[in-house]
DNA sequence: TAGTGGTCTAGACCACATG
DNA sequence: ATGTGGTCTAGACCACTAT
């Protein structure tokens, strides 16, 4: 028996979560320093199933790499260039920033969702006025910001719009948790477009140069989108990053 | 103890490759027709783990869908374009195009591989000439081209380099099947970025107008780069989108 | 040879969906 | 109430790498 606590989060998620968050800490002197799967079941008290299904979710992020016999190490973090990275998964840390980044929002007033994100939803179902939040995304050893963030409730919504965290999680996390209601897919689209005025201003950047957009729509298990939202990054000090793992024979 | 044969092939993948078998021959009746877990487990005189291990392999491939309580359920076959199956993950759409486009590649020289592809991969291992391709991809219901791709294959590869076909599939599938290695992990970086000279006259934009730049790439098993990619997009006529299923946690 | 990760078994309890 | 897939344990043997 564990600790009474009742923990809904699975085992091997805590595991993960503590060793990415080591990994990118720089808590392993060197890449190939990263623990044995005997010696993490032994510290952390777990069977070799939950060590390795951790280890798993963290090798498809692309963070480790494992091969028989010789061991698990830590993938190339440095030799990283001028930009940020932000590393994703196929699975829920995709949304998920580097870890010394940090973002902070307001509260805007409630308006009737942009044309631009309407007609990215498909245009249906957009009526009424979607609750507002703006951010601005700093970190990564760079003073300026790396993204100029507008989200939108859906006005169903409305109700938990006030007690939003601003400082807090994700939006999207906060959303799941006061709604009750899961995301189950999102829809995401990357576009390079000129900064406006506002995005201009926001990231410290000249007025038309590349910008990177993405469109993101948060949509639960009956399709309807609670959230979406619009984010700007600075082209010339923001990548986004993916890996993909291909099945060997 | 088995049959005698050594066969050397998982049995979890003799499993998925046997049941991904059954479903493109629409060998079940409906798509709630998939056997349970226990069912399979029965039928083939396996474990549960091996089980589990066949179907995540065939989840990953957009195949099946899982859910707690319900069962397994196979996904309408209209996600899949070609009869040929894709050893990519479901991230692996990513690196598909719409297919009503298509892309010619013409053969360059072989040179040292551009700086900032050689700062894309670490600065590592990029010594030498790399046979280069260049293509233009159109389509799309626009005469205009959507991309621009600059490619190049590792410099141990220079042998097979002559035989690519240019109108033919993928590069990196080329590769694969020519040169005999698997491609086991493919990274991504995408940034907007002011188009060149060179872009702006191939995508017919204005100069320094905000493009799309992805980087890929394509590694073996030991973390070789076989092959690398720069593809540049015209902003204001291509967007980069994909679907993610989240876990709910 | 010793130690690593890869495969596999036989159990168990749980969360969830459906009747 | 039943059955589903999700999580987890405690073992085992094997293939591979390094020494």
């Amino acid at each position: 028996m564990t600790a009474a606590t009742a923990t809904r989060r699975p085992r091997y998620r805590v595991l993960a979560d503590e060793l990415r968050r080591q990994v990118l800490d720089n808590a392993f002197a060197a890449p190939d320093q990263f623990p044995t799967e005997a010696e993490l079941c032994q510290a952390y008290g777990v069977s070799r199933f939950t060590v390795r299904e951790a280890l798993r979710a963290l090798q498809s992020e692309g963070l480790i790499k494992r091969r028989r016999g010789s061991g698990t190490t830590i993938q190339p973090a440095a030799a990283r260039g001028g930009a940020l990275h932000q590393p994703l998964s196929n699975v829920g840390e995709i949304l998920q920033y580097a870890h010394d980044t940090r973002i902070t929002f307001e509260r805007c007033k409630s308006a009737p969702l942009p044309k631009v994100l309407v007609s990215e939803m498909g245009g249906a179902a957009a009526a009424g006025d979607w609750p507002c939040f703006r951010g601005i995304r700093v970190g990564g050893g760079d003073a300026r910001p790396i993204a100029l963030t507008q989200a939108y409730l859906h006005p169903d919504l409305a109700g938990i719009a006030d007690r939003i965290d601003l400082g807090g999680e994700t939006l999207f996390r906060q959303v799941e948790e006061l709604s009750g209601i899961p995301i189950a897919r999102v829809t995401q689209d990357i576009q390079a477009v000129p900064a406006s005025g506002d995005v201009s201003r926001a990231l410290a950047v000249p007025r038309r140069s590349p910008t990177l957009r993405i469109l993101r729509c948060y949509h639960d298990a009956s399709g309807r989108v609670l959230e979406i939202s619009a984010s700007h990054h600075p082209g010339d000090r923001f990548a986004y990053s993916m890996h993909i793992e291909v099945d060997s024979p």
